[in-house]
DNA sequence: ACCTGAACACCGTTCAAGT
DNA sequence: ACCTGAACACCGTTCAAGT
């Protein structure tokens, strides 16, 4: 496996335009989702054009920098869905929820994290293998306790998910998930 | 019900450029995708960038008169699925697969039938609402002959597939959508 | 009634000049 | 090593001038 390489110390003000950046990214993505305007973003964290530029070569290197703290929640809800022992249907349906929760959290990010799953060349492809294996740590153990139909495949599970995501998103009405979700889940649990 | 207003005849050169603007937005959209650049369309078809604003005020507009040959299609494609009387597990993933065939024949376009699909402000409303109808038809069908599980919701399978499709349209690879409308037809037909 | 094309505003990206 | 900000290319949108 690749190390992570140590990652040498920036600049001190290399290190707080970083920040501020990643700060009022988190803010704008908010306000107006995924595709905001770069240029605002880094009008507002009040540096240049390029200095952003120069941190975040592409917009997914940026949203995948904001990603972070999600994929450790992520993993933490799903291993936190296997502790509590439900029966398969709840405990699919509460990690399905609290997983969308996450990924839709700014506008946008769920169609990128869809589109990435599949893109070793996307940036924020490490972190949606994280994601990915999370699920699968769900799937896995529902499925040695032998709820689950046979060959039910974890990543086409997280591909559906997220495309229920995706459409939630996307969506102008505040769509309710739960239906969707339903039959998934019951597309997987053994009859 | 509103009367479809029975459309003024253009004047002949707008009809002209209207049907070229069309043809060419369909090989750019095939070349490019549903968000090639306007500018190219209209300099491609000959027409400057105001007469193409003029008879199609949104991108959504565009891809809307697009649609016009698919929506018929995929009508009939529900009738021919309802017609073959397969077992429910058949016919289903017959009708999803011809569906998502239509609905990702451009890349970009089931994402924004996706959104349009719950959006009345949307051009292209009225076409996912003739789409949502013949899933109805495909569901209700099956559900008379008793072979749905009770409380199917025809409106939130039609999310769930074309979800579907956003994430197959928008992967990088070319996903095979079989293993997850399996999972999707397994969470509707009775057990 | 319809078309043209110049004009404008906005955005992502690059890069020479600075510290 | 990093930042700045001007410059560029591109794109959607508008509109005055033309037929």
């Amino acid at each position: 496996m690749a190390r992570q390489r140590p990652a040498r110390p920036m600049r001190a003000d290399a290190r707080r335009n970083y920040d501020k950046i990643l700060s009022t990214a988190r803010i704008v993505f908010t306000e107006r989702g995924t595709d905001a305007s770069l240029d605002e973003i880094a009008r507002r964290a009040g540096v240049g054009p390029g200095t952003l530029y120069r941190h975040f070569p592409t917009r997914e290197a940026l949203v995948d920098a904001l990603m972070q703290d999600w994929t450790d929640r992520v993993s933490a809800d799903a291993d936190a869905a296997i502790a509590t022992d439900l029966p398969a249907r709840e405990m699919l349906s509460d990690w399905f929820e609290h997983f969308i929760e996450h990924i839709t959290l700014h506008r946008g990010a769920a169609s990128k994290i869809a589109a990435a799953m599949d893109d070793p060349a996307s940036p924020m492809y490490r972190k949606c293998q994280v994601m990915a294996d999370a699920n699968r740590r769900v799937i896995d153990h529902l499925e040695a306790r032998g709820e689950l139909r046979p060959s039910v495949d974890p990543v086409n599970v997280m591909r559906l998910v997220s495309g229920v995501a995706t459409v939630a998103d996307s969506s102008c009405t505040d769509l309710d998930v739960t239906p969707m979700l339903d039959v998934v889940v019951d597309g997987i649990v053994a009859d």
